[in-house]
DNA sequence: TTTATATCGGTATGTCAATAGCGATATTTT
DNA sequence: AAAATATCGCTATTGACATACCGATATAAA
């Protein structure tokens, strides 16, 4: 049998729970911030609209345990969820292609939440290399593989055309890149190991036209 | 009992089934442009690097009768999905905010495909308002109600500040806006009827940052 | 003409996540 | 000190989707 003592936290979190990680993590922070000390689920459900079971159960999965009447700890709540993101410390990324999204990428203040920071970013068109775009270099592509490996960056940002993909892709990979995060609309293709997050605009507008047309 | 010549097509279709379909379309487009006349699901799944029976269920949901041997008819499938997802009709939208993000969303020249077309851009700003980005003049907030019910407009873009998302989809709501496509991290709340479809970039940058600390 | 085969279309099974229900317990109230 | 209650934490059920399997059929080959 098992010892019952300590909370059990499964080795893998289920995705659905990461990918609403960083809506309960706003939420803790604005009542950190409004001077609350514990979290209840169901208060934190309340706020998001959300079934007080999922928000327990996911909130649970962090591994701190909670008190009844009270809720969970605040500020230790806080910290677990953002070491199983990840986001406890500060990561480096690079960003290739700056185009429109890149560029709105580069300027976009929210990452530092997330303690993500673009160290550098890499184009291919001469008429953009060496340009400053919201205080970062632009370089040239062939500057990647020895600057991501100097930094030893793990993160790599994909907003180029669609049809340089997958090229920039494997440059990334041969670089020693650890996941990409693809804002082409190109299904990638990566060695094992390395992982692809898909940021499709089309699929999500998808949904969202579909179900209205469809109610029509 | 029911007749069962004709092709049962379910009156809903799978949420997951639906944000693959532009994958599926773009690829069937490429394999029309190259001459191909029937699309089989077991090259399209190997294209696309999907199963091969998720494939063939998912072009089969599209109520086109296939052929052994052959695959479904090419043109036919094109339109049979380009319907479902409502991209057979031109759409306007209304974009709200036109911040670093709006400014890239009224420059993407990929939303051609999916017949989108932003009508208006507004936005809060007196600095803003008057300028013209990429061809669409910006209004103050105050036109919005009047230019929406005119132009018969459905979709509504918000790409504002977190603090202004809820006030900025209320005016939407109030306007007849029937679907938001929310690029801010607020959940927004509406009433039953208004569909919100939220891209959250924190969201998407959870699961590969937790899988990248994860592996480690 | 006959045989072989690729692909479709439907049914069954398995897996994962969301929901529901219930007991345990610490805090608050009386 | 005793009773009431809110909240946690666990287990079971439900449901949806992905996967696996199998029969039907039109085309191609022999």
């Amino acid at each position: 049998m098992n010892e019952k003592n300590q909370l059990a936290r499964p080795l893998a979190l289920p995705l659905p729970t990461i990918r609403r990680y960083p809506v309960y993590l706003r939420c803790i922070n604005e009542m950190i911030a409004a001077g609350e000390t514990h979290i209840s689920s169901a208060v934190v459900a309340e706020k998001l609209g959300l079934d007080s079971v999922l928000a327990r159960k996911d909130l649970a999965m962090a591994g701190v345990p909670g008190k009844p009447r009270r809720g969970y700890p605040a500020r230790e709540l806080q910290a677990a969820i953002t070491a199983a993101l990840g986001w406890d410390n500060s990561t480096d990324a690079v960003l290739v292609g700056v185009g429109s999204l890149g560029n709105a990428l580069l300027g976009y203040r929210g990452f530092e939440e997330q303690s993500l920071s673009i160290a550098a970013a890499f184009d291919a068109s001469p008429e953009i290399v060496g340009k400053t775009i919201h205080g970062v270099k632009v370089r040239p592509m062939g500057d990647l593989p020895r600057l991501v490996k100097r930094l030893n960056i793990r993160l790599g940002i994909l907003t180029v055309p669609n049809a340089a993909g997958q090229p920039c892709a494997d440059k990334l990979v041969a670089a020693g890149i650890r996941g990409i995060w693809n804002f082409t609309s190109v299904r990638l293709s990566v060695p094992d190991g390395v992982i692809v997050q898909n940021v499709d605009l089309a699929q999500s507008l998808a949904v969202l036209s579909h179900a209205i047309s469809a109610k029509r």
